[in-house]
DNA sequence: CTTCTTGTTACTGA
DNA sequence: ATCAGTAACAAGAA
């Protein structure tokens, strides 16, 4: 579940590795992961070169040189994106079928990108939710005010944070997950967010008094902070973009620690349903 | 076999 | 009209 440290550090692995190459070819699935029509993508990328990626919660833009056209990739559960150098693809010949899914590329892998030095980028989904998709500056113009208040940026500030939680009766939970609000939290920043801040997620969001508030405004900031610090969580398929898993796991206080002693008190972490996902806290910890 | 997993969206109902 | 809650999507693990 690729949130917004797991999306950071994706691109900033590739960001390293792929801008300024160019693109020698393409190989595309017919899948739906694979959203703009073949020939009008093969026109737009064939022979050009990325010059910068962009994130926006947890969609990846890619910007291509000399145009206002930009690639996005939005990797939702299982996506995955893995840079690899000319010398370490492994040969095919065998099928994929008995290949395993270290080898690239496997059998869910729905796009290939060939660069000019013969290094190369797969785009991986074993679901077909993810996506790929060519958009034009307009488009994109249109597409960056659905997203909210970002944790990093200059526009995360109180006083923004307050204006969401005003008045509103849905659940803790619901809002951070809510993207049009605060960008790019998922289920487990949520989870571990509401735990740093002492707050059951469930909790309805105009019930929490303004000191509860700040304290939340602190946990999102810091917990996503140390996430992009620790290069994500690997919990079920993230891998940053040359294939290493992220190194935030051992600092989960709740997620995925259901019955597990919590980290502060003792108290055996529970798990509940709020806003339709799997929700961990600490009992005693959490009010 | 059933149940559970999640990011996003479309739909439902109040 | 607005807002909140949930089913659906998909495919694999347990």
């Amino acid at each position: 579940m690729p949130e917004l440290p797991e999306v950071e550090t994706i691109r900033r692995v590739l960001a390293k590795r792929i801008i300024g190459k160019k693109i020698k070819n393409l190989e595309l699935s017919s899948t739906k992961v694979v959203r703009t029509d073949h020939a009008v993508l093969e026109q737009a990328l064939v022979g050009q070169r990325i010059s910068r990626i962009d994130r926006i919660g947890k969609l990846l833009i890619f910007c291509i040189d000399g145009t206002d056209d930009t690639i996005l990739i939005h990797l939702k559960m299982t996506g995955q994106l893995i840079y690899r150098d000319k010398g370490s693809i492994v040969a095919g010949g065998h099928s994929f079928r008995t290949q395993g899914l270290k080898d690239l590329p496997n059998i869910h892998t729905r796009a290939t990108i060939t660069f000019a030095d013969h290094s190369r980028l797969f785009f991986n989904d074993m679901r077909l939710f993810a996506y790929l998709e060519l958009v034009n500056a307009k488009k994109l113009k249109e597409i960056k005010p659905t997203y909210g208040i970002e944790p990093g940026t200059a526009a995360f500030v109180i006083d923004s944070f307050r204006t969401i939680f005003h008045n509103r009766k849905t659940t803790v939970k619901a809002l951070l997950l809510d993207q049009s609000l605060v960008a790019g939290i998922g289920n487990i920043y949520a989870d571990e967010s509401c735990f740093l801040a002492g707050i059951l997620p469930m909790r309805r969001a105009h019930t929490l008094i303004p000191s509860e508030i700040e304290k939340l405004y602190t946990a999102v900031d810091e917990v996503i902070a140390l996430g992009i610090e620790k290069r994500g969580t690997t919990f079920s398929s993230f891998v940053d973009g040359v294939g290493k898993s992220g190194g935030f796991l051992p600092f989960l206080c709740v997620y995925n620690r259901t019955g597990k002693p919590c980290k502060v008190c003792g108290t055996a972490i529970k798990k509940t349903v709020c806003a339709g996902r799997g929700t961990h806290y600490c009992p005693t910890c959490q009010k």
